[in-house]
DNA sequence: CGTGAGGGTGTAAGCGCTTCCACTCATCCC
DNA sequence: GGGATGAGTGGAAGCGCTTACACCCTCACG
């Protein structure tokens, strides 16, 4: 009630239940022998005072935050936000604090991230959101590390991503299969893993005779596409003919070319077909519906998560691997294909 | 270099200075006065030794956190993650880290929502996602608190909010402008601010004789939408004609909606309008685009942000409470209107 | 030349907890 | 019956920092 303004103290329980701090503590968290009788008199005190232990108090003493960090590039975006939700999901489960960072517009990054370690007992890295030197320093000083969406692997550090390669194959496969010959692919490879999925979709094309053309860059927006998309569109920017099918590196990205080939008149996928990557929702109910790559984001979040708290818990000392499996999706920006109608 | 695991503490810094840990401290926060060589060979010292004072000690000693906590009831869809991106931006600006809690699918919410404030200086929560004994008590600790999307005032609470009465009004209005007579609402009124919208648009209906209909309850996802949409196109579930628009509580229930009338062969906005709220991102590219109310969901985040920041630093005491202004977005799924059209 | 005002610094007391260690009793077993 | 055992407890030392407070020393000033 008169619990104003400051919260209660491990020694206020103390005096109340009339044992010293030390009982508390055992009381309290289980560790160490406590009389039946003791714990209850200790347990009604804390009642009575409305007593959380002071967080600080315990971290310091037990040099544990319960926290995790996650460094995002970006917050924008269905993607991460995805992945956010699958991650906070199993921290809180297992007890643990998420403390977000996103890095995007913010200058002096690495102490940004600096701080972020001082809060937690492991954190995420979302690919190349860090510079490689810092990621270093923090692996080197013993922080466990886990990478995300990254194509190789980190010293130190475990690394969960999605799989690009067989995936991005299959893609490039069935567009070869709609007859498309003119490719053109939508944002730069200096993100993430993506590059993983231009270097796999340039090779299908190589072995189909085609030379594979080198990615354009652009912001990984709806914005940044609609961008490309004007430029990839417009009948002079270079030489070759307009391209026949444009894959873009994720759904946002796909979703503004539509918009500028819709600007132009040009009909999708009859004049130009276009590919998005992820699956956001946009993708389902986009017009046309977007072909895509769906990346189980929530679950990327989700075992990042659990394999923090091993590299945490100790469960696990050698660095571990995985790759979670993809799914294309195949729906109407691609054209209709008459494997897919059968 | 040698800085294997554990980071130096004040202590070494002192040593390797030759100074105290008082002069590091104060050489390092500018507090109270430091001779100019002594503060260089400090800062040497530091720079040698890759000291990074501990959070903890930090904290335990000033008596502040530097980071702020948000508390969601839910993280899925685009409105809770562009919220929270202006929010981070705002606050990490602030020099406040920010730590995440979703409450879905989560049991204990109240010990949650203790122990995250325990971490923080001070913390936003959305609507009603926490019960309000718990929010009071909260309150009544003297944590700094911000309500987000909360049509009523929370006593020693600020609250930012966005304009609902006026803005549903006016969408209410508008479609009764394309003829509609037989709405439908789609969404229950628990959740949040949005009950405002449905007593403001039944004030409007009434206004023009119609009986205002009961809010149809569904969770607020896609999936929900769609269930419900069913359920309302269904030609035997009630006596009445079947709606000819469905004013849905967001948007992601109006894409559910509008799957829901495709499937049943229904055309929107022919057979059936749809409308939703928030202006996510694939409201614009949904088919047909959608009809909508843009909510400055970043905004929100970053009023959040700021407003905590004020009470955290004492700037004002007596909670204020802001209404951001919204915007009608009309597109096809409402119809072509002769006015719009113009 | 004496004195007071600071500048510059160190000492030590916390902040709220965990946990090692020592100590006290019952209890048990040979 | 005596010592070993171990449950139950308190004392106290940290964890890494901030910040009164006391102290010393150097000047400027009268």
């Amino acid at each position: 009630m008169a619990n104003s303004d400051e919260s209660a103290t491990i020694y206020e329980v103390a005096q109340r239940a009339g044992v010293s701090i030390a009982t508390v503590s055992r009381a309290l968290r289980g560790t160490g022998p406590v009389a039946a009788k003791t714990r209850e008199r200790v347990l009604r005190a804390v009642e009575e005072l409305r007593f959380t232990p002071s967080r600080l108090g315990v971290s310091l003493a037990s040099g544990r935050h319960a926290a995790n960090g996650i460094v995002f590039p970006d917050l924008s975006g269905p993607y991460f936000a995805e992945v956010l939700l699958g991650y906070e999901e199993v921290a809180s489960e297992l007890g643990r604090s998420v403390i977000v960072l996103s890095t995007r517009g913010r200058a002096a990054v690495p102490d940004l991230v600096r701080d972020l370690a001082g809060r937690v007992d492991g954190m995420v890295i979302f690919g190349q959101t860090v510079r490689d030197e810092v990621v270093a320093e923090i692996a080197a000083s013993g922080m466990p590390l886990v990478m995300i969406a990254r194509g190789d692997a980190v010293a130190g550090a475990d690394v969960v991503a999605s799989e690009n390669t067989e995936s991005a194959a299959r893609l490039a496969t069935h567009l070869l299969g709609h007859g498309y010959r003119n490719f053109a692919l939508a944002g730069g490879h200096d993100q993430g893993d993506i590059s993983q999925r231009w270097t796999s979709i340039g090779r299908v094309l190589a072995e189909h005779g085609i030379t594979p053309p080198e990615p354009s860059p652009c912001e990984f927006t709806v914005d940044g596409g609609y961008a490309l998309g004007r430029y990839l569109l417009s009948a002079h920017h270079h030489s070759g003919p307009r391209p026949d099918v444009i894959v873009c590196a994720d759904d946002q990205v796909a979703l503004g070319v539509i918009l500028a080939a819709e600007e132009r008149g040009l009909s999708i996928p009859g004049d130009v077909a276009v590919t998005g990557w992820d699956d956001i929702m946009a993708a389902r109910h986009a017009r046309p519906a977007l072909t895509t790559v769906r990346q189980p984001m929530r679950d990327l979040g989700a075992r990042a998560a659990r394999a923090l708290d091993e590299l945490i818990n100790g469960v696990r000392d050698t660095p571990s691997s995985q790759v979670i499996p993809t799914e294309l999706v195949v729906r109407a920006s691609c054209g209709s294909h008459p494997l897919e109608e059968a």
